[in-house]
DNA sequence: TCTGTTTGCCAACACCTGTTGGCATCCAGT
DNA sequence: ACTGGATGCCAACAGGTGTTGGCAAACAGA
């Protein structure tokens, strides 16, 4: 069983997890330090051991993600370029966890194989069901997956100011057609 | 005066040089101690600071990077967005001050500045050649960035497989229809 | 009310970091 | 041959790191 009832400490340990994923997406993992992240959540670095083991795991339990597609089979063939951009976009402003995986996966290879997985086995197999030949589906979700988190990493993290100050509209304008073809086109 | 008569300690300063690119390329910033690339270069740490006077100021001076782009209108217009993917590439694949920008760009500051600057001040002068409004330039050049950085990022830092795995005139055969778009399309 | 477990903090360990000062050694210019 | 600076290594400092063990207080079940 990994379910038990609810403790009394399930409050901290979700605090822990907070402060952990606003660390680690603020700062990376080396410069995200343990005492960093209890002091954030309120409480002594040594509780952080004892519910997470070790930095490391700390990290693994706390860069969980969900990228949340829908269904593509569902939408619009021609359009799903642009929505594609558009949905991975807001994904990507309401969870910080995206961003930690970003910054993190740089140095740490917990935190690499996290974000591959992610791209292969959340985006892999949507596109798997629109794209002219199944078997190219792992090119073309790697192809999507470059030019996603090339924008971010020009937008949010290097702050390449044309990049970062595009408005949302404009980046999926942009960005649109280009998943568009990575999708379905040649 | 900048220029000096040969020093004896030139090859010294050479070999920090090189052992400071190639950790901080293979490790990031952080990781990449000046103890080890010390070691690397055979000398003492002590010597490191000596002549660069801090890890900062190391990085700072490892990390000069020239994209050497070709005269953008001395290429036909058409196949501009291919030929640009083929010269990024290949400019990649033969210096590794890039990966160090690239690796230590995600958590310092001096890195990613350094990054910004190679993309707006040798880049975006090329794309205003070409482009069809200059003042389009910066953002066009800011789209380009995000995907030859993207692609960069997912086949040689996060090792997604099927980038990863791709040759390199696949990538060009995808990515140059893109570059081309951002730069002279809508 | 007693008892055993959970929650929390404190202090400390062992290690690693960038950085500094001192002391030999080598070499170039006279 | 002598001298002053350049080159190099050693040892150490001060501060920060992940991590550990012990002890007090709070709680839950009997």
């Amino acid at each position: 069983m990994t379910s038990n009832r609810p403790r009394r400490s399930d409050a901290t340990r979700a605090a822990i997890l907070d402060a952990a994923r606003e660390r680690f997406a603020a700062d990376g993992y080396e410069r995200a330090t343990i005492r960093a992240i209890a002091a954030d959540a309120a409480i002594d670095p040594s509780m952080v051991m004892r519910y997470y083991g070790s930095k490391e795991k700390l990290f693994a339990a706390a860069a969980h993600f969900d990228l949340r597609l829908p269904d593509f089979t569902q939408l619009p063939l021609e359009d799903t370029g642009t929505l594609l951009a558009r949905h991975v976009l807001a994904r990507w402003a309401g969870d910080e966890t995206l961003f930690a995986l970003l910054r993190a996966g740089v140095t740490n290879e917990t935190a690499a194989e996290r974000m591959r997985s992610i791209f292969a086995d959340q985006l892999g197999p949507q596109v798997a069901k629109v794209c002219p030949d199944p078997a190219e589906a792992p090119v073309r979700a790697g192809l999507i997956s470059s030019q996603v988190l090339g924008l971010a990493l020009c937008r949010f993290v290097l702050r390449l100011p044309p990049v970062a100050e595009m408005t949302e509209d404009e980046a999926v304008r942009w960005l649109g057609p280009t998943l568009q073809r990575y999708l379905v086109g040649y």
